[in-house]
DNA sequence: ACAATATATTCATGAATACGAATATAAACA
DNA sequence: TGTTTATATTCGTATTCATGAATATATTGT
């Protein structure tokens, strides 16, 4: 069977994709996101990096469309669009002989007290909080 | 529930296998050999690449255990060693909004008679074949 | 032994990427 | 309005990668 379709760009379309989720950063914010949404200050909790670098691997993967931003207030919350990225990330584990299931245990962590945005300290246990690391 | 599974190092290591192969002359690679198994000559006729560059990046898929090379004579023949790679480029040509029926249409094609290795042209044919391009 | 063919490997150079530092922008607070 | 907080963006530099050119190695043919 013939066909019209030529391998050459083909992979160049797939690789497009493949190059910009494969650096080591962004997959870690993909799966520190994973099918929930998450902002800046809790990927900056859960991986420990500073923002200005998350920010930038946010950036790149945003222009890939590959994450959705949605504004509330001054929190950007950041979510995976396509779940089949997550998939790829899972069965990617699975070839590098990594068990796929510790893609989802380690997704989206509670980040614990160091993020205060209100997704994950909600006004009315923030209001009787003691004032902790300010 | 608490892991012991840290996202920076697992993320890595996904990324190891990722890099290997998201460059758009590998999945070439990975593509035009398919199910099958291939020889150099093959990739060649089928890409259109020179040898050396073929040859490099059959080395680093080579070194990444992602190919298994066989030796029959002058010819080298390579197979990509788990099919799950060829299943995870499907899914990345999905992601990329290609459909992933084309790679399988890619896979390993007829390279014509540009290739005369003992895979192409039996020898019983190739006895009987006028001498062309040579 | 030498030549031809198939393939692998090394090195140099230019391009692309990674990441830190600095700074800009947006929204909320005083 | 100015300050604080959350986040985005730009630029520079070091590092890594991509690829061409040259050459080495292995096998077969004469």
């Amino acid at each position: 069977m013939n066909t019209n379709i030529n391998i050459v760009p083909l992979s160049e379309k797939i690789a497009d994709t493949l190059q910009v989720i494969s650096p080591s950063p962004r997959l870690a914010i993909l799966i520190a996101i994973g099918r929930k949404e998450a902002c800046v200050c809790h990927l900056e909790s859960i991986l420990g990096w500073r923002q200005a670098y998350i920010s930038q691997h946010l950036m790149a993967l945003r222009k890939a469309e590959i994450l959705q931003d949605r504004r509330a207030g001054r929190y950007v919350y950041y979510r995976v669009k396509d779940e089949a990225i997550l998939s790829l990330v899972r069965d990617a584990a699975a070839l590098s002989g990594l068990d796929p299931q510790n893609v989802d245990l380690c997704a989206n962590p509670d980040p614990g007290p160091a993020c205060e945005c209100p997704h994950c300290t909600p006004e009315t246990i923030l209001l009787t909080l003691p004032d902790i690391q300010k």
